[in-house]
DNA sequence: GTATACCAATACGGTGCCGTATAGCGCCGG
DNA sequence: CCGGCGCTATACGGCACCGTATTGGTATAC
């Protein structure tokens, strides 16, 4: 390991191992290919984390792993902070780009079920944290700033501090639920009938009136 | 390993760790010592639950496990079997103890806020679900078992099939949400001013006029 | 008091992962 | 055309766990 000054920004998107694999035809690895791969690999559970199944899954051996990171908990904090980046600050982003309060809760919706590999990584990560206590800041971080952006839709919706913040812990409460039912029933809303019929309802009991 | 025919029944609630060592001076261990102490394990992940940590936890050497089991997935089922007879039958045969449907969501509610251990159990099993086939049925045995009970709650409120679904998998998704918010941000819901409150809200949205 | 059922201790070979060390290779600037 | 930079391959010792085998202890049953 030999640390250098990381290479240009961060592309802001989900890259796929694919993507990655192709790219290492052209230059090596980078410290951002690895900390990528890695975050696709958190979907299988933190312990799956490991250095040798990056490095196969990459198609090369560890040689070069060791030369971005200091070791496997350092490839782990990088991915957790991709994670926490887009699970917070670029999610909310693309929200913010609505005008109306009332408009970005329904686009917050359409967003929450539209599930990709997202679900099984934050599943995988809140297991990860009730095990192991470097993981949990993170965790504490994300979905305290995904609460604090609730109650501020809340509010922007003329609600009083206090039942703000109890729509805000529903509504949250509500969209990880629905992870855990991608994972333990995924045939339940896998009918678009079913789905669009469970959107609604949750459009109209989260959505005061 | 020479597995003979199980011991009395089942212990039919929680022994705790010490209860498990305590015993153990007394006769030997039994295959249910084994399968609650792997229950409990559970809640550090699923991958933490490994033989030889089993062993120590209890005290003993890994020798006379597998007397017990067949090898690691053979007492991980015995575990999750556990699991789900708690998770569901004696669940909800505490809750038809009650006569009014309206009382029972009541104290379902109730029963959810009283987070034990049984939360990160939860949560681990969500997880290893994610990664290991042989867990993902249970897990889906259990969900849909919780599932259709609340359906069957909420259509005794009066409410018609399709309405009573939506209910119940926003009730569920609810219940998981706190799960994980008692993982991610345990001091959220600790003060127990917010959290009757908490509850409260959550009563008044979840069970329908 | 001895046999037998039940369970525990110890020892062993095998595997997968970790982190280190060191040598190799392609590319680009000079 | 050559030296160095960026990354990779290979090889190694160490650890934690797995599952097997075998022997040892101890309480009851007779």
């Amino acid at each position: 390991m030999r640390r250098t000054a990381s290479r240009p920004p961060e592309p802001s998107t989900f890259r796929s191992i694919e993507d990655i694999r192709k790219r290492h035809r052209g230059p090596g690895l980078s410290a951002e290919d690895w900390a990528d791969a890695a975050l696709w690999s958190l979907a299988e559970g933190v312990d799956a984390l490991s250095v040798e199944r990056l490095s196969r899954g990459l198609g090369v051996t560890k040689g070069g792993f060791y030369w971005h990171f200091k070791d496997r908990a350092d490839v782990l904090q990088a991915a957790l902070a991709r994670w926490e980046q887009l699970a917070t600050t670029e999610f909310i982003q693309r929200l913010e780009a609505l005008p109306d309060p009332r408009q970005r809760l329904h686009q917050l919706l359409a967003l929450t079920f539209d599930l990709g590999p997202h679900g099984r990584i934050e599943v995988a990560i809140v297991a990860g944290a009730a095990s192991d206590p470097r993981i949990q800041p993170v965790l504490a971080r994300v979905s305290q700033r995904r609460l604090d952006y609730l109650v501020k839709l809340y509010r922007a919706l003329g609600l009083p501090a206090r039942e703000a913040r109890n729509w805000a812990l529903q509504a949250y409460s509500t969209y990880v639920g629905l992870l855990h039912l991608a994972i333990a029933n995924p045939e339940t809303l896998s009918a678009s009938r079913a789905r669009a019929d469970y959107i609604q309802h949750v459009a109209r009991t989260l959505i005061p009136a």
